[in-house]
DNA sequence: ATCGTTGTACACCGATCGGTGTACTTATCT
DNA sequence: AGATAAGTACACCGATCGGTGTACAACGAT
């Protein structure tokens, strides 16, 4: 058996939790295979047998987070003005508890430097994905130029993310600007 | 002599210029004593002669950074409005560039991961001196609540300097949701 | 001319980096 | 029971990590 639907955690699964853990509380050059592996509790041939290398499993891992993170955003009963504000008020939350570092694909990206190595690629998804999410709820909300104004409300997120990692915690004017920019919109 | 104010441009110059260089375009965990000494064509000795790690070179240069940066700011005869657009028009410009790696600043607050690091303090200063510039514009330009609305200026300026790190280049929405909020204000 | 400063060259340190080779144990499926 | 896949233990590789010790050359000021 290779791949079946109810699988056991294996080896690969455990290296991607503790990668999932340790990339984004320390830093992807600041923790080693060794360290990882050890995290893990999984030999260092097996992190070799299930991956190329270590950018193999840094790209898992962010894989992984954007899984979890797109079934995060929608709160699907809500009003489109409502299902925005969630996000942010999510980001909020997030940003106030202790181990927040910021947004792991934000942060990926920055430590990479390189717009064409696979884990940025998926951070760009991400990013794309989140700016979908918005513009389709101010279509639903029916604003018109909903794509731009989603860029704008992706811009802020990411600044209240960067915010909170230099000054730590959340910042009420994230949302005072979520709300200025939605109301100048008619939402 | 140990400083005069004609300074000869010495091994601690050198290897804070090639520090902003590296650092900058690698990133700090990326680039190893030995690389920024041969690259500021200096002796790994005079390193530790004037400074006592690489921790306090990164703090040097994160300060040398902010001492450039802060003169940028101000286009002093514009108007208020202007000198708050010229910030993002020259981020925007920035970002275009080929080797436009995002904010420095926020940069290495993200990879260092450390509220307490020395480094991460000068960018956390440097960030709200940015918003003091904004919030003294704003001031000027009569507006009420300045310092909220000069944080969602910089909220902004972050998550477009974020953007450009993800996706390259820059977007139109950063100059468009400035001057939503800012005309929400009446300025 | 001499003296202290500033810098260089270079060998060296233990630790860690990402990655591999080999041999062994443990499961799982039939 | 036997075969096959999955995983472990551990030693090892060259390279690099941040940092140090020592001895020697170039310098500017008096």
């Amino acid at each position: 058996m290779t791949s079946t639907p109810t699988r056991k955690v294996g080896a690969r699964d455990r290296l991607v939790s503790a990668a999932e853990r340790l990339f984004y509380a320390e830093g992807i050059h600041a923790v080693g295979v060794d360290r990882l592996c050890a995290e893990a509790e999984v030999s260092k041939r097996s992190l070799y047998q299930h991956f190329s290398g270590k950018d193999a499993v840094v790209t898992a891992m962010l894989r992984a987070q954007a899984a979890k993170s797109v079934a995060l955003f929608a709160p699907d009963g809500a009003s489109p003005r409502d299902r925005i504000l969630a996000v942010f008020d999510a980001l909020d939350h997030e940003a106030d508890s202790s181990d927040f570092r910021g947004c792991p694909f934000l942060g990926a990206a920055i430590e990479l430097k390189d717009l064409d190595h696979p884990a940025v690629r998926i951070a760009r998804e991400q990013k794309l994905a989140l700016t979908e999410y918005f513009a389709e709820a101010l279509r639903a909300g029916g604003v018109g130029d909903a794509d731009l104004l989603a860029l704008q409300l992706t811009l802020i997120f990411d600044g209240a993310s960067a915010y909170s990692v230099v000054q730590g915690g959340s910042t009420p004017a994230t949302r005072q600007a979520v709300e200025t920019l939605l109301s100048a919109h008619g939402i």
